[in-house]
DNA sequence: CGACTGAGAATTGTCAACAATTGACAATTA
DNA sequence: TAATTGTCAATTGTTGACAATTCTCAGTCG
C-alpha cells in the first residue's frame, strides 16, 4: 500500500496533457512562495516560462481556481489567493472534525509498517526540533499529517483534507507561521501515534482533533503578533 | 442574512466570463441527467450548443474535473463521472463527520426566521410524502440539507459539504435512489430540527450524523436491489 | 468465421492571431 | 489646482485553424 510505482517522465507526459502538467507546476510555484500571495499571475509570462501557448495555462488556472488556490477577476486576471484569519478559522472548524475521523480510522487500520514510518517521521521531527530547523520541521509536519490521512484508507477523505490544509498553507506563506511551539506540537504528535499504536480509535481521534485545536490556537497567536491585519 | 440580491443577467455577464457561465450550464446538464453518467462529453457539440468556441468549454470542463464532476482521459475526452458503491461509502464516511459538525453549529446559531424556514420545508416534505411525489421530495430534501449547512455559518464548510454531496448525486442519477423510506427520512429531519430549536448542539449533531448513517444504509439497500454492479 | 490491418472520419490538443477591456498617464477644461 | 477626458500600452477574452491521436469499419487473410 501507498507504493506509487514512480512513473517515468515519459509516462507522465503521455498520460497527462499540458494543462495538467502546468497545473502542478504552477501549484508548486505558489506553494513554494515563488508566486507571492495576493500577487497577480501573468498568463503570457507563465506561457513563456513553460514554453506553451496561453491556452493550457488558462485551463490550468481555471482548475486552480476551482481548488481555491487562486481567484480570478474578469478582465483583470487571476491572483494568488489570500486567506484571512476568519477564513483560516473556518477551515480549522472543518479540519478538526476531519482530524477526529482520521485518528479513529487510522487507529483501526494501521499496519505495523505504517506505524514504523510514522515513528520514523516523529524521530526526524525531534531531530529538527533540536537543531531549531523550522523549515525541515514544517516539511516533516506536513508529511506526518499526509501520511496519517493516507493511512486512514479513504481516498475521498484524503482529497478533502488536502484541499483544506492547502488553504492553510497559503496562510503560512503570508509569514504567519509560529516560530516557537513546535516542540509542543511534536509532543502532541507522539501522543497521537501512541494511541494509534494501541489501536484506540476513540482516543486517537480525540487527540488528533485536539492537536488541530492547539494548532489553530498557535496560528492565532502568530497572527496576533503579525504586523498586518 | 442569506439574501443574495438577485443579480440581473447583465451583471452576470459582466462579472463572469464565458467559461464560468458555461461551467454552471454544463453542471446543470449533468445534474439534471441530460448528460448521462459515464457518457462522453463532446467539446465541439457543447461549443455549438452554447454558441462559443471550444476554448471556454475546455476551461469549464477543467474546472468541473477539479470538482470531480467529470474525469478526463488524454486524447480520449472527458466523461461524466461515475461513482461506485465503494466511493459513495467513502463520501458518506466524511459526510457523517461533517453532518455532526453542521448539527452542532446550526443549533448554536440558528435564528428564529431560519428555524421557521426549516419547518416550512419540513411541512412541504410531508406533503410530498403524502402525494408519493418522489421527485419533489428529493428536491426538498436537497434544499433542507443545503439550508442546514448554510445556517451553520461557515462558508468553507458549505463548500466542502456541497462538493461531497454532489458526488452522491451522481450516484442517485445512476438510478439508485431509494423509492421507499422517505417517510422515515423525514421523521429523522424533524428530530434534528427539534434539537436545533432547543439549541441542543450535541443532540442535533448526533441526530444529523445518525441521519447520514441511515441515509447511507438506505443507499446500500437500493444498490443491493439494483441490477448493475 | 474470427482476427488483423489500414485508410478515413471524428475528436481532442495546441497554437497564434485578433478583439475587448483595463489601467496609467498626458492633455484639456473649469 | 482639481477633475475630467482622451489616448496608448499591456493584458485578458475568444476565436478559428492546424496537428496529433483515437475510433470506426470495410477489406483481407489465416
Amino acid at each position: 500500500m501507498n507504493q506509487a510505482p514512480a512513473p517515468t517522465v515519459l509516462q507522465l507526459v503521455q498520460a497527462n496533457s499540458l494543462p495538467a502538467l502546468v497545473q502542478v507546476e504552477i501549484e508548486q510555484l505558489i506553494l513554494r512562495g515563488e508566486l507571492a500571495v495576493g500577487q497577480r499571475v501573468n498568463e503570457s509570462e507563465l506561457a513563456a516560462r513553460f514554453g506553451t501557448s496561453r491556452g493550457p495555462i488558462r485551463e490550468a488556472l481555471r482548475a486552480l481556481e476551482e481548488s481555491r488556490l487562486v481567484r480570478s477577476e474578469k478582465n483583470r486576471g487571476v491572483f494568488v489567493r489570500e486567506i484571512s484569519v476568519a477564513e483560516a478559522d473556518q477551515i480549522y472548524d472543518v479540519r478538526e472534525a476531519l482530524d477526529q475521523l482520521i485518528g479513529e480510522r487510522v487507529a483501526e487500520r494501521v499496519t505495523p509498517a505504517q506505524l514504523r514510518s510514522l515513528q520514523g517521521v516523529l524521530a526526524e521531527m525531534d531531530a529538527a526540533t533540536v537543531k531549531r530547523d523550522v523549515k525541515t520541521y514544517h516539511a516533516l509536519n506536513l508529511k506526518f499529517h499526509d501520511m496519517l490521512v493516507d493511512f486512514a484508507g479513504n481516498a475521498r477523505l484524503t482529497e478533502t483534507y488536502r484541499l483544506l490544509t492547502r488553504g492553510l498553507l497559503l496562510f503560512r506563506l503570508r509569514g504567519l507561521q509560529d516560530g516557537g511551539g513546535f516542540a509542543v506540537s511534536n509532543k502532541e504528535h507522539k501522543a497521537v501515534v501512541q494511541a494509534v499504536a494501541a489501536h484506540d480509535g476513540a482516543r486517537a481521534g480525540r487527540l488528533l482533533r485536539e492537536h488541530a485545536v492547539e494548532s489553530r490556537a498557535r496560528m492565532h497567536k502568530a497572527a496576533a503578533q503579525s504586523p498586518r491585519e
